[in-house]
Formats: structure tokens, C-alpha cells, sequence
RNA sequence: GGCGGCAUAGCCAAGCGGUAAGGCACGGGUCUGCAACACCCUUACCACCGGUUCGAUUCCGGUUGCCGCCUCCA
């Protein structure tokens, strides 16, 4: 069964099979760079990140490209209303996005061009798009001729008289259609500009991802991805632009993820309630950030709440200790045994669980339950007498495998510091000769260091809290 | 007005024709010197009304209630 991936274009799920065999071409529309990002922002970079991720499990040579836009109003009111200049403002928040999604365990991309590298060829770009009569000069400015594009709509599902029954923007004097966007817009007085057939100015945001997109990718890609809010017009315009010029499909698969709510309220400068990644993630740990976006399917909307964060937070530490404690038990295991295969089919058929999970358009949601499903299996394992190295490592091997995927890598464990170490042999002692109040006065001590200890059959156990 | 989504236990969330996965929380028990971890047990008239079907949470029609897009937006 191949994965099954659901696309915007065609409402449906449908098999993803790339168009060159074991390559993935796929594009993910980035942020505009003129503030920190927040977690409506971080969404579509963890979920994607996965898909990436699960596309490489299932040894897909994944070629991922995810832009910034450097440059467009909202930058440079930004740049003005610091004083500062509008390059470096941008490097200041690209190098900020870095930090913010890298803590939320999202790898790099492949490429990450930014618009203001890209002037030539956008202009480039749009000259053959005038040459071909799908865009026009006026007054400096340079707009796409929607009417010229029969499947305009195609993707938002609209047609494009009623996108213009519906829309709100204004009749423009300069326009042909009020439906026609801008690919390059004239410069006032003092603003940062570029030269071009038309005068000084600069991109339209709609024509960057068409241009770096076929600069990096070609002039089909495999998938498509970015916030469902991007779905009209962003997207449909990038088609409009892309197969006027290249006369091939675009895009193949067009993925859109679904927004995060607030405690039930949509993120809005009015009601104040954005959460930037840079200041939630001094409070939440990321990993539990990313696991909580990760246990709702990602078409789906997300509410972002304390208690549902904090829940998630418990979930993640259940997976932890399951493994932690594995690893623990490795070091009383022995090399025989005869129930190895029971225990090893369980720990296969968890992961199949998870592969069917995810087959079907990313079901990361299905994909933890089977992770669960293998912390129960390990668990009750660690209550057998004798466990077994083998075994015990096709468990951990299993957990790190599936955590990679959705990009929740166990960490490495510290090692104690000699004296926790001593104080936890003291303890041992204390106990031996039943002297419970220095024991458990040891217990609070490292309790307080941030050490919490277990007592198991095999010996006494810690971990970090 | 057009397009679309969602309504499942206290909370979150899968399921998409054969009478309900998983997680969190709660309660009861086992384990423990006490804990912690873990294990066992317990918890659902699937928004409402019709229809199709041997059979519907799942399909169709309608109702109600939320939400999104149609403007910059992840």
C-alpha cells in the first residue's frame, strides 16, 4: 500500500507516487520575516518537517525547499518603525526563525532562498508573462491578468465569478480586473527598490514562490505545502503564474494544514493573544509543543490551552519513561531466552501500526497511538523475571525509530554527577538497614536537584524531572 | 451571496458501512517501608430529524450549533 496522500486540488486522497521514482520535489511556503514567529507559523514547519520526515523513513530521497519572504510592506513599516535597515532586520528574524523551529526539532531545509536573491529572475520571470500576454505594464506597476487564465480557481475551487461577487478588495482605476494581483509594485519616494523594465520597485509576494520554486525545484514539484489560509489567493495565484509560464502542472500534490486556535479563539492582533515560539518555549518544553501539534491530525484545527498542553506534556513523559526504563533494564538482561519472538512480533506490529497510521495522509495522531500501543507492550515486558538484551533492543531500536520520525528523538542521558551518585548509594544503604528518614531525606535532596528516583526490582533508577 | 470544515466519554482525539483506538484526568485494586514508575479493573444512548441498507457514528437529505476561506495572514 503506497501512502496516501489528501490534495487540495482534487478534495480526495490519492496514492503519492513521485514523478521520478525515490525523489520527492517539495516546496513549503515560509514565513515573511519582520517579527518572531508564532505558533500558528510553527505549524505548518513541524507538520511538514514530519512528512519529510516520514517521506525519508520510507526511503523517499526527499529534495525540501522552504522560502523567506525578505522583502514586502509589512517588512519594511516594520524596518521603519525601528529605524533599523530592512536587511537587517530580516537577518535578525531569519537567524530568529532558525533558532525557534530548530528548537522545535524542525531540520533544516535543503534550501532556503530568499526573495531579495532572487530579483532577476523574478523580473525575468514576469517579462514572459507580459510576453505572453498574461500580465500587463501599468504605471509602474505589473499585474497578472487573471481573465487570461482558464483554470483560475482551480485550486480553491472557486470560479472566478464568484470570487468576484465575494471580493472585498477594492475596484482599482489602474486594474484591468479587480481580481488581477500584483507581480512587481512600483516604489514610492525613499523605499528600498530594485531596477527593472518598469521602473523602481519591487516583487509582488505571489510571484517569489512561483520563481524559487522552478529556480530550485523545476518546473513541476511533487508536493506543495503551506497553511490553508494560503490555499486562495496565495496558491492559486502561484499556479496561475507557474503554468502560464511553463505551460506544465505546477504543483502535484497541494497539502494545506489547519489553524491553532488560542483557547478557542482565533490568534488575532485584537485580541492579543499571540504566542510567539520564542516566548512559549522558555515555559513549555518544544518537544512537548511538537507532540501536542502532532496528536491531532493535521487538517484539523488545533486549540492551544494550558491544560491540553499540560496533558500532552503527561502523554510525552509516559513514552519517555517507557524508554528510559528500557534502557535501564538493558543492564540486568541476559543473552537467552525463549519467549524472544512473541515479544519481538509485538514490538513489529506496533510498528506497522504506525506505518499504516501514517501511509494515510500522515495520521500522526494513529501513528502515537501505536506508540502507545508499544510503550503498553514494553511495559508489560519489564514485568517478566528475565528480560532479554536482544529483545529489549528491538524495543528501544523500535521507540527511537518511530520518536525520529516525528521528530522527538529521545535526549542522551546525562550522567550523574558523583556526588548524586554517592547519595544515591547512600541511600541504597540507609534503606538496607531501614533507616527511611536519611532515605527519604536523600529522595527530596536529589527531588530538588531535579532527580527523581524509582525503586525497581532491578535496582534503584533515576531520572531528570 | 459563493466555497469548505467541524459536532464522538470529564478533557483531548482516532475511526469513514458490521454496534466505538489511544492519551490525559477521576475512582477502585496490585506492587512499594512510604512514594514514584508500572500493571489490572472501571468510565460513550457517536448534536438532532428523516432516508438508503440485513445492518450507519460511518452513506444521502434536512435541522441546529460552532468555525474557516472568498482582503494581508500559517
Amino acid at each position: 500500500m503506497s501512502i496516501q496522500i489528501y490534495n487540495t486540488l482534487t478534495r480526495k486522497k490519492e496514492p503519492f507516487i513521485p514523478m521520478e521514482e525515490g525523489k520527492v520535489k517539495m516546496y513549503v511556503c515560509g514565513p515573511t520575516v519582520y517579527n518572531y514567529i508564532h505558533i500558528g507559523n510553527a505549524r505548518p514547519v513541524i507538520v511538514f518537517d514530519t512528512v519529510r520526515r516520514y517521506l525519508e523513513y520510507r526511503g523517499f530521497d526527499v529534495n525540501y525547499v522552504s522560502n523567506f519572504t525578505d522583502i514586502d510592506d509589512k517588512i519594511i513599516r516594520t524596518a521603519n518603525e525601528l529605524g533599523e535597515e530592512v536587511g537587517e532586520l530580516t537577518d535578525r528574524f531569519i537567524n530568529a526563525y532558525f533558532e525557534d523551529v530548530g528548537a522545535l526539532g524542525c531540520a533544516k531545509a535543503d534550501a532556503h532562498p530568499r526573495v531579495t536573491e532572487h530579483i532577476g529572475d523574478i523580473i525575468a520571470f514576469i517579462q514572459v508573462l507580459i510576453e505572453k500576454g498574461f500580465a500587463y505594464e501599468a504605471q509602474g506597476d505589473v499585474y497578472y491578468r487573471t481573465r487570461k487564465f482558464d483554470g483560475y480557481g482551480k485550486l480553491s475551487h472557486q470560479s472566478i465569478d464568484e470570487l468576484k461577487v465575494g471580493a472585498r478588495i477594492e475596484e482599482s482605476e489602474i486594474k484591468e480586473n479587480s481580481l488581477d494581483f500584483a507581480l512587481w509594485k512600483s516604489a514610492k519616494e525613499g523605499e528600498i527598490s530594485w531596477e527593472s523594465p518598469w521602473g523602481h520597485g519591487r516583487p509582488g509576494w505571489h510571484i517569489e514562490c512561483s520563481v524559487m520554486a522552478r529556480e530550485h525545484l523545476g518546473d513541476t514539484i511533487d508536493i506543495h505545502a503551506g497553511g490553508q489560509d494560503l490555499t486562495f489567493p496565495h496558491h492559486e495565484n502561484e499556479i496561475a503564474q507557474s503554468e502560464a509560464m511553463t505551460g506544465k502542472q505546477f504543483a502535484r500534490f497541494w497539502m494545506h494544514n489547519g489553524y491553532i486556535n488560542i483557547d478557542n479563539e482565533k490568534m488575532s492582533k485584537s485580541l492579543g493573544n499571540f504566542v510567539l515560539v520564542n516566548d512559549i518555549r522558555k515555559q513549555i518544553d518544544p518537544r512537548v509543543l511538537r507532540f501536542f501539534i502532532l496528536s491531532v491530525h493535521y487538517r484539523h484545527p488545533v486549540n492551544f490551552a494550558q491544560e491540553l498542553v499540560e496533558s500532552a506534556a503527561n502523554g510525552l513523559d509516559r513514552i519517555q519513561t517507557a524508554y528510559t526504563n528500557l534502557k535501564h533494564r538493558l543492564k540486568s538482561s541476559t543473552e537467552l531466552g525463549d519467549q524472544q519472538d512473541i515479544w519481538k512480533n509485538k514490538v513489529d506490529e506496533a510498528v506497522r501500526l504506525f506505518e499504516v497510521a501514517m501511509d494515510d495522509d500522515f495520521n500522526t495522531a494513529n501513528g502515537i497511538a501505536a506508540i502507545f500501543e508499544l510503550v503498553k507492550v514494553a511495559n508489560l515486558y519489564q514485568l517478566e523475571k528475565n528480560t532479554q538484551t536482544e529483545v529489549l533492543n528491538s524495543f528501544i531500536s523500535a521507540f527511537e525509530h518511530l520518536m525520529e520520525v516525528l521528530g522527538l528523538p529521545f535526549a542522551d542521558e546525562d550522567l550523574l554527577d558523583d556526588e548524586i551518585e554517592a547519595l544515591i548509594e547512600e541511600r541504597l544503604t540507609a534503606r538496607r538497614e531501614r533507616n527511611f528518614g536519611r532515605s527519604d531525606e536523600i529522595r527530596d535532596l536529589l527531588k530538588d536537584k531535579g532527580i527523581i528516583l524509582e525503586d525497581t526490582a532491578q535496582g534503584t533508577r533515576w531520572k531528570r524531572g
